[in-house]
DNA sequence: TGTACATCAGTGAACGCGCGTTCACTGATGTAC
DNA sequence: TGTACATCAGTGAACGCGCGTTCACTGATGTAC
């Protein structure tokens, strides 16, 4: 049966208490987003927003999933993206994942940041849109691994005793090469660095154009 | 004149404040510090800690400071080591890093974490703090430039002249090379994101041994 | 088309909690003679 | 060595604020006949 009026509101209410959230988040970090607040700016009593989340924690794993699902969606339209190569692929997802985090900061930090005090995250949610979100990345990795002619290849340190045990146990299973988990390790790492550094404004004063450096490294990362 | 009874104590329980303030963060994230909990824990009354900071902000701010002093500390105590070569020497200072973030977690986040809300930092006492815990890393990079026979040389991207533009400005006056800030921005960014996923969780399923990963990747980051 | 009833959004008061900060105070510790 | 006084640590009550959540309720909107 379609969405009565009654449902088609409701749900209008409840994105804009989401979007309210996200913009207190933005003003004072992930942790400060309150029940009580957003009722105070929608015009609406506390006791009011019980009609659309059972809780606060509630609401706040709603924000989670939104912004995990974004971000899936924006590293998927990355990998769909007709690229000349394999390498050039990658290039786009890494671009795409920065241009993703400074377009969704308070997202991405929901994600990645401090966790919030007295939350936690139900993993069963979360879980699978995080894999999800990592997916395309990981198999352009994989696919360009497999390529003979590929630079990158020679780079990868000669993975030691030490780690192959490991990492062993986590993947033989799921028949991935340890040395594409390594790469795409890798690959996160020091995009995440960028990321994080510029989003708190601390590469901005050392480079001044944080977008230009990414970019350089990106490129850089595949040329090794 | 010497410190007296009263001076002392007054420096003995001043410190046990910033004791527990750390205890508290470690517990629950580095915005749930409290003042009133900070006098339960210690069985005092609330406004007894107003006899040794003038405000919760202040605790906060001494903390930072004690925070940047041990990080800085640690880094010029790795760059004092002996190393046979200026390499290794950049190899120990990476290793350091890593150890005070991993030993010293919650004063990492603190310094390089989310903000806490309604807090500021005071620049003026914590930029000269910084400044200095980055000084070792960057002479060190510097001293390695000037070496011909040095190989990532070769293996720094041609910085374009959008990026030269937006780096000048700030750099020509220190007289210090581009190239030099652009690899010392480059290693501080590899180094913070494998220390930030790690604390925080992330890239520890996915490779078991993030002390080993982190290893390699200082290694081959020397080596490109 | 009009009426009777059920559903639902939102209110207002209250609960118990925690927060940083101010203020007038008590009582112990240290200092000067 | 003993006394008078100043200094300082810490108390207890209060201020005004914000928080998430429960509860009995009002009044509007939708549904069934």
């Amino acid at each position: 049966m379609p969405p009565t009026r009654r449902e088609k509101q409701h749900a209008i209410t409840r994105e804009e208490i989401k979007q309210i959230a996200w913009e207190q988040m933005r003003q004072q970090g992930t942790a400060a987003i309150s029940l009580r607040g957003i009722a105070r700016e929608m015009g609406l009593t506390a006791p009011a927003i019980y009609r659309y989340f059972p809780s606060r924690d509630d609401i706040i794993t709603a924000l989670l999933m939104d912004a995990y699902t974004q971000f899936g969606d924006a590293m998927e339209a990355a990998a769909q993206q007709p690229a000349p190569s394999i390498y050039e692929q990658i290039v786009t997802i890494g671009l795409a994942y920065r241009e993703w985090a400074v377009n969704n900061r308070i997202q991405y930090e929901l994600i990645f940041g401090n966790p919030i005090p007295e939350y936690a995250a139900p993993a069963e949610l979360t879980l699978p849109l995080a894999r999800r979100a990592f997916v395309p990345l990981i198999s352009a990795i994989l696919e360009a691994m497999q390529m003979s002619d590929w630079q990158p290849k020679a780079h990868i340190p000669t993975l030691t005793p030490r780690l192959i045990d490991a990492m062993q146990p986590r993947w033989t299973a799921e028949g991935v090469p340890l040395e594409g988990v390594y790469l795409a390790t890798r690959f996160w790492t020091r995009v995440h660095g960028m990321v994080t550094l510029e989003l708190y404004d601390h590469t901005p004063p050392l480079i001044g154009d944080a977008s230009e450096f990414y970019r350089l490294e990106i490129i850089s990362l595949l040329e090794e």
